[in-house]
DNA sequence: CTTATGTCAGTGAAACTGATATTG
DNA sequence: CCAATATCAGTTACACTGACATAA
């Protein structure tokens, strides 16, 4: 696909494939296709698979606990959880022992469950990582935090 | 209320704070974050920067060119470029000469949208840079490559 | 007949804001 | 009253697939 002239305009990014951001992007977006075509046959999304990740290493959160802890608004957490406890892969209580807040909890389905797309995951992620140089996954995780918390 | 994303709880969120695949995901997102934010002032998308950028630096490409050189489908990229064009920022022949592809061209105001946008993107894309450590910018940026590659 | 293109229509996944009710 | 929580409703940005017409 192409090659042909690049008059770059004025002032600005000019070269998309040099920059960093584009890179960032499209290795994301890889990484998000890889885990729903993957997690698809399991009938998970990626959303519901992080949903079912954290809750199994910190079972009992609440809505908006789950919420805080993946960056989400409790609204979009909210509808998550909807498509999880219609498959009864997970459980809360009919009513809040106090407050309105109800802790969630993984049924024995949604362990299996959780199991299953936990290897799926770990599987794309291992193609991933072994395709950096060795030695060099270490930095590289350590950059891409840098990137955060200079954007964030 | 618009209250939501206190701040985030502690740590321990096991293995996912180890996880190249969960920082990638998080750094992507900030970055999109940003560029949302920064370009709204000019009321454009991201899409709609991207449209813009790749026909700076290829004036003349159908849509079904620019969807191939930004890895979305015509169908996409013709929504993209409805949207610019009611807003004239682009130009597109009525008729077409051969075929049914028609090329696409910015207009004056298109190339003023683009120099503001592509200082925007440039600017949040050196915050981004800067916070890596000094020389680990180029493997960095290899290293998103290579992870594209594993997953592509 | 085949292929590329443009476009209309519908859908999906993931996020958001707003508003309302409940409860300590 | 206030703050946190849950949840209903609507919206946005982005991407997709399917279907159809058109033109080389």
């Amino acid at each position: 696909m192409s090659d042909d002239r690049d008059v770059a305009p004025e002032g600005g990014v000019g070269d998309l494939e040099g920059s960093v951001g584009y890179a960032l992007k499209l290795a994301a977006t890889a990484l998000r296709v890889a885990l729903d075509r993957d997690l698809r046959a399991l009938e998970l999304t990626v959303s519901q698979y992080s949903c079912l990740e954290v809750l199994g290493q910190r079972p009992g959160l609440s809505n908006s606990e789950l919420a805080r802890a993946t960056f989400v608004t409790r609204q979009t957490m909210n509808e998550v959880l909807r498509g999880l406890q219609a498959r009864d892969l997970l459980t809360r209580p009919a009513t809040a022992t106090s407050g309105r807040s109800r802790p969630v909890e993984l049924t024995a389905a949604g362990r299996r469950a959780l199991a299953e797309a936990s290897a799926v995951v770990a599987a794309v992620e291992q193609r991933m990582v072994a395709a950096l140089p060795a030695g060099r996954r270490a930095r590289f995780l350590e950059d891409l935090r840098h990137c955060v918390q200079a954007l964030g």
